[in-house]
DNA sequence: TTTTCACTCATACTTTTGGGTGATTTTATC
DNA sequence: GATAAAATCACCCAAAAGTATGAGTGAAAA
């Protein structure tokens, strides 16, 4: 049967040699346009602008020099002393060791942070400290 | 002698039937396979990538999306809930409100915020924060 | 000269924070 | 199903932080 078959097929083609010639240019000239577009064509070139954040390694965040935003400094009202505390706060700093580093006593640190929280509409330190750091009083 | 070409032309087209023909299959097939690759194709796009540097301005900052430092956070073995506490106290909230805020009980608070101290080594929430912050483990 | 203001300090009191300990419940993992 | 880690909560105590109020001093401004 499959050499039946395959008789039959040879037949049609023999039958239809033209049409099959016919059909044979077409495809192989189909193949050729389509080459020809391919290889002919000029790409397109599209500018396509890439951001790129220049590469920040953590340890270079300190290397960026740190400039107090003075405007702000001013509207608050906060003084050098209230600022320095204020620093010395965000370090981690317990307010008895910094009376010890300004050489002043407790209850003049708790003045001063008093007033900062006051200065800066804070309840605690944690959250004077994240004001500051908004506001760019502290780096 | 315009006729007489003219006539000529059309004795060659004539005695030509079938190259005509199959050249003109030709020409059609080649302008659909033409047709195709233009229409079937992705455009081709070259990239040009014009590199620009990202001016940063204060407040650029927060737009830059923060990633946490995945491998300091798994050497100090922070747990997920004590990231999320540790991220509402350097918000400025007290530990009555990180624990309204997360659906618990103080105390709760309290062992999170103590788990916390131990792991980053901090005697204060206050130097916790600062330290985090160096670690990047908050913005 | 007076006034203002930053800085200092003190006392008394309340609230918050943090340490220590122990226990139960969830959740994930083998 | 056992095990371990994470999350939950409680109680007590001490330290630190924060509030309120008052007051003294010195330098600069009005």
């Amino acid at each position: 049967m499959f050499i039946l078959k395959w008789l039959e097929l040879r037949l049609i083609i023999f039958n239809h040699a033209f049409e099959m010639y016919v059909g044979a240019i077409a495809l192989i000239f189909t193949a050729l346009g389509i080459w020809l577009a391919l290889k002919l064509t000029k790409p397109k070139v599209q500018i396509q602008v890439v951001e790129q954040i220049v590469e920040r390694v953590y340890q270079e965040e300190n290397a960026e020099e740190f400039r107090v935003n003075e405007q702000a400094l001013q509207e608050l009202g906060l003084s050098k002393r209230e600022l320095e505390v204020l620093q010395l706060m965000a370090t981690g700093l317990s307010n008895q060791e910094i009376a010890a580093k300004l050489f002043v006593s407790l209850n003049t640190i708790k003045t001063h942070t008093s007033k900062v929280f006051e200065k800066l509409d804070a309840k605690r330190r944690t959250q004077a400290i994240e004001k500051a750091k908004r506001l760019h009083l502290i780096p």
